[in-house]
DNA sequence: GGAATTTCTATGTCTAGACTTATTCTGGTT
DNA sequence: AACCAGAATAAGTCTAGACATAGAAATTCC
């Protein structure tokens, strides 16, 4: 019946008092004991209760202002995080082969649009790429990406066609600010061929685009393979196992 | 050139650090001063150093490990963010208009798949119910849930045909444990007739499970309005503005 | 040489106390 | 009733110091 697992303080005291919020003991829009308070029932420094409280405020399960006291999130706008890793390794955990193969890439003046997406100058001249990310020979995700050397002058001098610009840029340009967005798109005769699909096929859709200091660094449109599916905890639980549909069981289990 | 923007002292330290990595005054895998001397640097006490580096750690940007020291992440894995807000709340935001309509709903066992990717029983009964969601008349997202009544117990008593579960479970259930994915699904018949579009155009699709002490809550896949893009910094940007197919010119800013 | 043990170090966490700051509340003034 | 000034309050942040703990490095022992 007790929980158990002994972890920090501060976490101790955000799960007992996330238990009491789960539970209905402290509703939705209720007002729960200040700090101070909690810190003296829990028989914690204050600092711990406010470390503990700012934990569930972070979820988004606690609302906390100033003067006017800490309250229970009456809707909570609940977070969802994806974490997006390093292609290959992705794969390559999965137990798969790795490959990649680079379609075209060539120097052009950027569309309007995307000018736009990044809040470049009309015109300007990127280095435009797409390539192909295999998996067992089997392309897993397919990349039009935008580079904007002048953000990053050390890609100039390497050679782009051997390289891998995803894996390149994560390891050498950090980045200060990203943007994503996921859509559905039905591929059309291109995004087909390359991704050995019918057109037509709904791919998920991933768009990024990262900036530092210097400027827009490079922004991506990356099409999935048809029925890959991209969830939380984690990681990407990709269509990488055989291309099964929704496939994950999953345990219960006890924070 | 100055930063600017005086926040706490521990976002300052972090700004600070995360700007020489960003250029490239800390490399990738280098080990960084300890925390003691760059609280000697900063003039800070150790803790706030320590609440610096901790965030900067969550960003996936540092490694640290006790003895070991703090490192520069070689792979940095990064972390996207979504918010899930209340749909209507979405939709009047936008400033339009509100609407829900529920097409069915009985109990019915739950399919093995369902069971499995929740953790029930298979032949559990639960409450299926298919709605959609308008803004200004025209079907944004269509829902079709199924929910738990065990984990639930006060949705017994709630006539659901009126109630838009959506809502009332995000106000009243709180849950502990959520998981959500996203995939592109080709509209099949009755996506297409009930989001008034046509069959295989691509749908983004977002399903989500919560879990209670109880239980599992609710599994839910959500269909949105073909063309419908969802995206960090906030909020769902919905194609709510018309449709059109990716708007968001946006501007940069110094954080 | 290799395994087991000890030492030592950098981070993890907590505390008590102080100060800051955003807001609400209160009371007084027009 | 509307407005404004000041008091009160709860969270936000920082500090100095302490102890806990993981794990690397050095040492001892076989």
């Amino acid at each position: 019946m007790a929980a158990g697992t002994a972890s920090s303080k501060a976490q101790t005291i955000a799960d007992e008092v996330r238990r009491r919020i789960v539970e209905g003991q402290w509703r939705q829009g209720d007002r729960i004991p200040d700090e101070a308070d909690l810190a003296i029932e829990f028989d914690a420094a204050r600092a711990t209760v406010n470390k503990a409280l700012q934990l569930l405020a972070n979820d988004g399960l606690l609302d906390r202002r100033r003067k006017a006291g800490t309250r229970v999130t009456v809707d909570p706008v609940r977070k969802a995080s994806f974490t997006i890793s390093i292609v290959r390794e992705q794969v390559e955990q999965a137990g798969m082969a790795y490959s990649y193969r680079v379609v075209a890439q060539r120097e052009s003046p950027v569309p309007d649009e995307i000018a736009a997406r990044v809040g470049l100058a009309q015109g300007e001249v990127l280095v435009r790429m797409r390539a192909i990310h295999y998996a067992d020979g089997q392309p897993f995700q397919l990349e039009d990406r935008w580079l904007n050397l002048h953000a990053t002058p050390a890609l100039a001098g390497v050679d782009l066609r051997q390289l891998n610009a995803n894996e390149w840029l994560v390891r050498n340009a950090p980045y200060l600010r990203a943007e994503m967005a996921f859509s559905a798109e039905n591929a059309d005769y291109r995004d087909a061929r390359l991704l050995e699909t019918r057109p037509g096929r709904a791919l998920l859709v991933l768009y990024r685009s990262t900036w530092n200091d210097l400027g827009p660094i490079t922004t991506v449109r990356v099409a999935f393979q048809p029925g890959h599916i991209v969830g939380t905890e984690g990681n990407f639980w990709s269509g990488l196992h055989h291309r099964s549909r929704m496939p994950r069981a999953n345990a219960r289990q006890s924070p």
